[in-house]
DNA sequence: AAGCTCGCCAACCGCCCCGTC
DNA sequence: TGACGGGGCGGTTGGCGAGCT
């Protein structure tokens, strides 16, 4: 197979990324979304190849990233699930929100190894070192169940027999000696579908004590939030990363609501952040498909557009079926509806919300 | 203060998978 | 059906800063 492509052309620029570039790079998936990374450098006018845009996108520029130590439910969080998933580190960012697989990946690598080490754990089999050097194989494949049930019968996963939330970390923990108890039917959403269920995700950031938003972030947002106000969203429906809520990073506990208002761009964040703190204060979180298209629907009671991509907070969780494109419109023509093109797409929310309350529409959630 | 070591982490590399032609 | 290109992933590297001598 050899290099990518990409990386053969001349004159392309490696290394540390400029803040130079970060604007540049920020600015064109803030304008257009995430397209076709190969063509991502030209349009945005850098010298750099689309794998490595793609890259600084995911681990650097995505709003939705949370930055700063890994709490300790995290940590936790990773061990269980490294445990199972071995080192498919992409599978484990997907239910730490908000984290990369590349930083845990470094945190596996830089912290946790080490402590587990010392704690005298196999960090590639979570066994301790003396049995694990005895009598187990190094990495073990668990894709199939019948090495799952092989594995956790020489160290069984505890499996919660309440009625349990799953992703509840304070029931999925690793406890130190090379066991792990999770919640019941956790076990099987890791080796069945890659379908990821949003109600968890919040049920786990409702305990994960986020810290806020990507810092490095804030001067754009600021410098969005400055040159849009919230009534020119309508207008400006590009603008995703500020109209969207950052679900991963509200301190729902504490933050006051005035200073979310202040914070956001628009009146759908308001309603987001109303509708998630409820959830947050009454653990009602809805279950079913039903249930959610209900939340939704009062969650998107405005005529705002969302103009988000596939890759980013909510549009990566919710992929509404049954919604087409009618017609292919230039980025550079969008305006405040629903808009397609072979590249990048948008809603409009209220489309969504009557095609949810009509029961017309299946969520189906995503990785 | 200078040199050295070490750890962290951003970014790269190489491979694989999948879709398209 | 095979070649090709794009995207995704895990392993690895190397730059840089902090701490130590």
């Amino acid at each position: 197979m050899g290099r990518h492509s990409c990386c053969t052309k001349q004159k392309l620029r490696k290394g540390l990324w400029s803040p130079d570039e970060d604007e540049k790079l920020f600015n064109h998936i803030a304008r257009f979304g995430v397209g076709c990374w190969s063509s991502v450098p030209k349009l945005a006018g850098l010298q750099r190849c689309g794998k490595s845009c793609r890259l600084r996108w995911i681990n650097y520029l995505r709003p939705d990233l949370k930055r700063g130590m890994f709490s300790q439910q995290e940590e936790d969080l990773i061990l269980s699930l490294h445990q199972v998933l071995g080192n498919r580190w992409a599978q484990i960012a997907v239910q730490l929100p908000g984290r990369t697989d590349n930083e845990i990946k470094n945190f596996w690598n830089s912290c946790l190894k080490k402590k587990l080490m010392k704690q005298g754990i196999d960090p590639s089999t979570h066994k301790p070192l003396a049995e694990s050097e005895i009598s187990t194989p190094n990495e073990k494949d668990y894709t199939d169940e019948a090495s799952l049930l092989q594995s956790s019968q020489a160290h069984p996963i505890e499996i919660a027999t309440e009625t349990e939330k799953p992703f509840n970390v304070s029931k999925a923990c690793y406890n130190g000696s090379g066991n792990v108890r999770v919640a019941s039917g956790l076990a099987d959403t890791f080796h069945s579908t890659p379908n990821f269920n949003p109600v968890f995700l919040l049920e786990f950031q409702e305990r994960i004590n986020p810290n806020g938003y990507n810092p490095n972030l804030m001067p754009q947002f600021q410098q969005y939030q400055t040159l849009y106000e919230p009534e020119q969203f309508e207008a400006k429906p590009n603008f995703g990363f500020s109209s969207m809520p950052d679900l991963t990073n509200y301190d729902l506990e504490g933050i006051a609501e005035a200073e979310f208002s202040a914070n956001s761009a628009s009146t759908l964040s308001s309603l987001l952040y109303n509708e998630v703190k409820e959830c947050s204060s009454n653990s009602s979180i809805a279950t079913s498909t039903a249930n959610a298209g209900f939340e939704l629907d009062k969650m998107v009671g405005n005529n705002s557009t969302l103009s988000w991509n596939p890759d980013n907070s909510l549009e990566s969780l919710f992929q509404f079926s049954g919604i087409k494109c009618e017609e292919s419109v230039e980025p550079n023509e969008w305006q405040g509806q629903a808009h397609c093109s072979d590249d990048y797409i948008s809603y409009p929310l209220t489309s969504v919300s009557e095609d949810l309350v009509g029961g017309n529409a299946e969520i189906s959630y995503q990785i």
